[in-house]
RNA sequence: GGACGGGUGGCCGAGCGGUUAAUGGCAGCAGACUGUAAAUCUGCCGCCCCUUGCGGGCUACGGAGGUUCGAAUCCUCCCCCGUCCA
């Protein structure tokens, strides 16, 4: 019994893209999907009330690393697991704490066996390993569970990504070995997606992807992208490692990307991403709109008193002047926050739909151009 | 009227004879942010000039004098502000 089921429900047949439908414990996510980030079971800024009715998110993203450390994942299970700990009753997907190898590296210790962490609160030494990342996400209760891997930073030397292709194969291997076991005794057990690795290097991604192909998981990661390298190249790699995945699995690029990527993303046959720059960017005073970044501490909008986004019918657009956000924004009011990213996240919500409709509608390609030529024009 | 304490760049506040245009903090201005150690971080922040460089010039620590090679820092007088005593 599958953890998830994916179905195609229309290709565009020029690019890539393709729209579907993604049935998991806890509902249907309607894809291409952008998936906010909640990486302490909290989309910072936004109650899941918002979440639901202002965004209509149908999946969302928290961090196994993070929730292990605190409260600890014994306590979400004895507390009913995590969709009933954050009050939360749709899907969930729980990155497996390889990115903290690669964002705190200089708090962990990468061996054959896992990950030593120096927990950033305490101090104290972890060890995470391909079994204990499963069993912490299994005790989550997440619907979509990743396979520990290790990201690396770029550039990378080749042999470093070769070695760290395999020990990211070898621990999906070990990974999907304890699941299978536990998937058994554990009823409503989500899926786990392994993760392709391999830098830049096209061979090296070539291999990471036959490899776990193996695994017949229920869907696969792109992972080790927006680490420094260029944006074309993070385009490039997405590009050529996508199609290795199998067709009738969902496609998750992980942690990308900037809201006129998405379309680029999308024309590779990418299904899912998600992205810290909506909720960070807000929190920092950087809101996406359809005339591109608006930096609202700026003084020029000190007496604008025009909507944020003219094009935006978000809750914030609707009420408030750009004057008022940079009022609160340089005040430290903590409305700002909310009010900020509840925008930037219907911006990339409201782009993900048009994509969406457009697959559906036979018009992505057409989509895509008009994004492209938006882009140029704003840069 | 007397006794103390104090007046520093937009504000608060260090400095108490020599890299001091002057530590910090705030405010201001600008930039960064991509599977979140982030409501964070970085830079600028007296004026003018060569867009060059730990560059040049000017003006600055209540006011005016003075001591000194050199003063925000020491001395004198004056002006203000606090607290206490009359």
């Amino acid at each position: 019994m599958p953890g998830v089921e994916f179905q195609i429900v229309a290709e565009c047949g020029r690019t890539g893209a393709r729209a579907g439908l993604l049935h998991t414990p806890h509902g249907t996510v309607e894809t291409p999907v952008f998936m906010p980030v909640g990486t302490q079971a909290s989309v910072k800024a936004l109650t899941p009330r918002d979440l639901l009715e202002q965004l209509d998110v149908q999946l969302l993203l928290a961090n196994t690393y993070h929730l292990f450390l605190r409260p600890g994942h014994e306590v979400i299970r004895r507390l009913g697991g995590l969709h009933r700990f954050m009050g939360w009753p749709r899907a969930i997907l729980t990155d497996s704490g390889g990115y903290q190898v690669f964002s705190l590296a200089d708090l962990r210790k990468v061996t054959e066996e896992g990950v030593w962490f120096r927990s950033h609160l305490d101090g104290a030494a972890h060890l995470f390993t391909p079994e204990t990342a499963v069993e912490v996400q299994l005790a989550l209760g997440s619907d979509i569970l990743m396979a520990l891997d290790e990201c690396l930073p770029y550039p990378a030397a080749y042999e470093s990504a070769r070695q760290s292709v395999d020990r990211t194969v070898r621990w999906a291997r070990a990974a999907f070995r304890h699941y299978r076991r536990r998937q058994e005794e554990t009823p409503g057990a989500g899926a786990l997606f392994p993760i392709v690795q391999g830098s830049m290097y096209p061979d090296l991604r070539r291999r990471c992807a036959g490899e776990l192909l193996e695994l017949e998981a229920d869907g696969y990661a792109i992972g080790g992208l927006s680490v420094g390298e260029p944006r074309a190249l993070s385009l490039e790699t997405a590009e050529l490692t996508a199609p290795l995945l199998p067709r009738e699995r969902p496609r998750y690029l992980m942690g990308v990307g900037l809201p006129e990527e998405l379309a680029e993303y999308v024309a590779c046959g990418i299904d899912m991403m998600d992205c810290v720059l909506p909720t960070r960017n807000a929190r920092n005073g950087c809101l996406f709109t359809s005339a591109g970044r608006v930096v609202i501490k700026q003084a020029r909008y000190q007496e604008d008193g025009a909507p944020l986004d003219e094009n935006c019918d978000c809750y914030t657009c609707r009420n408030f002047s750009r004057a008022y956000l940079r009022h609160l924004f340089q005040a430290g009011e903590i409305l700002f926050a909310t009010l900020a990213t509840l925008h930037n996240l219907r911006h990339y919500f409201d782009r993900m739909r048009a994509i969406r409709r457009a697959i559906l509608e036979g018009r992505f390609p057409e989509l895509l151009a008009a994004t492209r030529a938006a882009a140029a024009q704003i840069e």
